[in-house]
DNA sequence: CATGAATGAGATTTCATTCAT
DNA sequence: GATGAATGAAATCTCATTCAT
C-alpha cells in the first residue's frame, strides 16, 4: 500500500465513521481500525484529530465543486446556469450522502463558523458560483440582496430536501429535483 | 433562591454553553459551576445530560410556537398568513441567538434525528404550521410538492440567514426580513 | 408514628435492601425512601452509614440468640442441647432469609472481621453457646479441638445448607435438617 | 515489563486490593496506582471491573483446582482421597490467604451467586470432586445426603477454620489439620 | 516509517452527609 | 424533631495523543 492510498484510507474511515455516528462516535482508534492503520500512524499525515477533520472537509468541499463543474454550461443563460448548478447539488448530496452528513456535521462545531466566515469574506479567488450570482447580481435578474441572503435562498432548501431524502422522508424524483430547483429560482429571481 | 428558579438557572446555563462551545464544550461541571450549583445539583433536576438536552429543547421548541403565535394573522389570507409567519420567525431567532444555535447543535445528534422523523410523521396535533400549509396546497395556491420541500423552500432560507445575521456575516433590518421572506414565498407559490 | 417505631422502620428498609442488593445497592437515600422517611432523619438516629450497619448487625444477632433460646433444654444432654440448637439454627435461618443474606454481607466487611475478633476473644459475657461447648470439651465429649474449629465444624455446614435452601439449590425438610444437624455432631462428637 | 506481566501485575494489584479492603476499597485508580500503571491501562486488558473481578476469580479458582490436584491419590480409598484432599484444601488456602480472602468478597456479590448455581448444576465436566463425592455415594460410604448438603459438611468448616488460622484466630498445625479434616470425614461417612 | 500499548486528564454519574427551613 | 434539596468528593470509564520498539 503506497502512502497515499494510507491517507486515503483513513480519510475514508473517518469521513464514514463521522457521518455515521458524529463527532462523538469516531474517536481516533475507531477510525485507525476501520482505516486498518496503528493509532499512531493518524498521527504521521494529520496533527491532531481537529487537522483530520479539516483537511477531510477541504476534500468533500472540492469534490463538490468538481461536482458542480461537470458538464457546466458555461455559456448558458443565468438561468440554465442556475438550474444546471442546483441540479447537480442535489444530485451529488443524495449520491454521497455520507458527505452531506459530514458536512452538516462539521458546520455545527466552532471551526464550522470559522470556516464559513472566511468563505463569505475571505480573500478566496472567486469561485464559480460567486461569479455566476454576481453575474446576475449586475444584470439585475437576481433581487436586490446580500449575497448570504441570495446564498441561503439558493442552497439552504436544496441541502435540506437532500438530506429529507437520504432520512427516507421524501423520495427525490429527477422531476422532483428540478421543480424544487425552479422553486429557488423563483425564490431569487426578479 | 426557589427551587423553580434552580432549575431555571441549570437550564439557562446548559443552553449558553451548548449555543456556545457545542456538545463537547459543555460539559456537566462546566454547566454546573455556570449555573453556581453543585455538580451533583443537575441530577436531581434531570436523570442524565440526554435528559436535560431533550428537556432543553422541548422549551426552546415551546418558546418558539409561542412566539409564533403572537399577532398570527388568522383570519388572514394565506399569503398575509405565510408573510407574517415567515417575519416573525426571523424576528425571534434574531432575538434569541442561543436557542437558535442550540437547536442548530441539537439537530445535528442522533435524537435530532429521531425528533424530527416524529414531528413530520407522527400523530402530533397538527400545529398551526401544518394547518397553513395543508390550506394552502388544497387551495392550489402553493406548489404541488411534498409538505417536506415546501417547509424546506420556506424555512430553509429564514433559519440559514438569521444565522448570518447573528454572526454577522449581514445584518437583517426590517425591511430586509421582510424581503427575504417575500423571496421565500415566491419559492413556494404557485 | 412514634419515635420507636420510626427507628424500626428504618432498620427493616436497610435490612432488606442490604440483604437483597449488598451494600453497594443499599444507599441511604433508598433505604430513606423504603422507610418512608427524610434522608436526613436517619441520622437522627444513626451517626453514619456504618453505625447503622453495625447496629442491625447486632439486632439481627439478638435475635437469633432469642431463638436459640426457645425451648432450648437446658436440662437435657449435651446431645439434646446441641442437636436442638442446630436445628432450631437452621429453622430460623431459613425463616429469616433476608437475616441470613444480611449477616452474610456483613461478615465480608472490615468491621465484620474485627467483629468476630472481639466476640471470639472478647470479655462478653459468656453466652449459651460458649457454655454448651466448655462443657461439652470439659466432658471430653468433643474432640479435644480448639473452640472456634469446633465452632466451625458445628455451624459451617449449618449456614451453607440454610443459604442454599434459600437459595433454593436443596429443599431442606425438617428430616433433612435434623439429619445434617446430626452429621454435624457426628463432626464434633469424640 | 512484557505485556503478560503488566496483566499479571493489574490482577495481582486488585486481589490483594479485594481481599484487603473489600469491593469497596479497591477502586479502579487504587488498582493501578498499587500496580504502577496509568488508570486507563487496566481498561486495556479488561473490558470494565466487573470483568477484572471475574477473571480472577477463574485464575483463583484454577489455581485452586491445580493445588487439589498435587499428589492426589487417584487409586487410594476414598477415605484416603477425602483426607488428602481436605488437608490440601487447608494448605492451599492458608498459604493463599489472598485468594480466599478475595473468594469470600466475590461469592457474596450478585454474579457470586450466579457462579454458585452454574457450578452446582451446569453441565460443566465433572470434577475430580464430584467424581469422588458420587463414588462414595454409590457406594454407601456417604450418609445418603444431597449433594450440596456433602459439599457444605465436608469444605464449610475447612474454608472457616483456614480463615480463622489467617486472621490469626487459630493457629493450624498438621497435626490440627488433619484432625480437622477427620472430623469432616466423620460428619459425611455412614 | 509504522505501530499500538500506555497514558492521564477529563467526562458522566453516584451517594453519604449536611443544614436551612 | 423532621425534612429533603444541595453538595462535592470520589467512582467508573473514555479517548486524543505520545513514544519505545
Amino acid at each position: 500500500m503506497e502512502k497515499c492510498d494510507k491517507k486515503e484510507t483513513i480519510i475514508q474511515a473517518a469521513l464514514e465513521l463521522v457521518a455515521e455516528h458524529g463527532f462523538h462516535g469516531a474517536p481516533m482508534a475507531m477510525i485507525a481500525e476501520k482505516a486498518g492503520v496503528g493509532a499512531g500512524t493518524i498521527y504521521r499525515y494529520f496533527d491532531c484529530k481537529d487537522t483530520l477533520i479539516m483537511e477531510i472537509y477541504g476534500i468533500v468541499e472540492e469534490r463538490f465543486v468538481t461536482a458542480l463543474m461537470e458538464g457546466y454550461p458555461e455559456k448558458g443563460s443565468v438561468r440554465e446556469r442556475f438550474l444546471h448548478m442546483g441540479a447537480v447539488l442535489v444530485r451529488h448530496l443524495i449520491a454521497a450522502p455520507l458527505e452531506l452528513r459530514f458536512v452538516e456535521q462539521f458546520h455545527n462545531s466552532p471551526y464550522g463558523v470559522a470556516h464559513r466566515r472566511e468563505k463569505l469574506f475571505g480573500e478566496r479567488e472567486k469561485d464559480i458560483i460567486r461569479e455566476l450570482f454576481d453575474e446576475a447580481k449586475q444584470q439585475q435578474i437576481f433581487k436586490d440582496l446580500d449575497l448570504p441572503i441570495l446564498f441561503a435562498l439558493s442552497f439552504g432548501p436544496l441541502v435540506d430536501v437532500s438530506r429529507d431524502h437520504i432520512l427516507k422522508f421524501i423520495n427525490l424524483t429527477d422531476q422532483l429535483i428540478e421543480q424544487t430547483v425552479g422553486a429557488c429560482w423563483d425564490a431569487v429571481r426578479r
